[in-house]
DNA sequence: GCCAACGTTGGC
DNA sequence: GCCAACGTTGGC
């Protein structure tokens, strides 16, 4: 099983939005390297919510419901199915994530535009983590 | 095939 | 509001 960060602007859809929705597809990802993970995400994987602009912090756990399909006419993008699991103890902020030296290698961090990105195990256990004792 | 110009995302 | 990072487009 895989692990994920899939970032949302709140004031466009939001972990309490997931939350109301039970689960939700998310398509509208229109970058080459993010289409490329959403293809590879098995059912079962799970996936951090990340919240960017206002509040960007990783605030909930997902998980994939279903395997990619189109997002459009052709197969030039791509969606999954999602739904909520849980929302984490406590928000686990960039600032936070930043300030930890083990996380410094997380896609989150090197490439901060990427709005769908993997996660190593041992980070999501650290992520994990630092949201219980924020 | 290179690179400058431009658009978008997202942190600060 | 600004700017850095990155992707895309188009001229050459």
């Amino acid at each position: 099983m895989a692990y994920w960060l899939m970032k949302s602007e709140p004031e466009s859809y939001s972990w309490a939005d997931l939350l109301r929705d039970g689960g939700t597809e998310w398509n509208g990802v229109r970058n080459n390297a993010a289409r490329l993970h959403l293809k590879a995400m098995k059912v079962g994987d799970e996936a951090f919510f990340y919240e960017s602009m206002s509040t960007k912090a990783a605030v909930g756990i997902m998980r994939i419901t279903r395997t990619w399909q189109p997002d459009g006419p052709d197969d030039a993008w791509a969606s999954v199915a999602v739904e909520p699991v849980r929302a984490l103890d406590n928000p686990v902020t960039l600032k936070a994530i930043k300030a930890e030296p083990r996380l410094a290698e997380m896609e989150l961090i090197r490439q901060s535009r990427l709005s769908v990105c993997p996660v190593r195990p041992e980070e999501w256990k650290l992520v994990l983590e630092m949201a219980k004792s924020a």
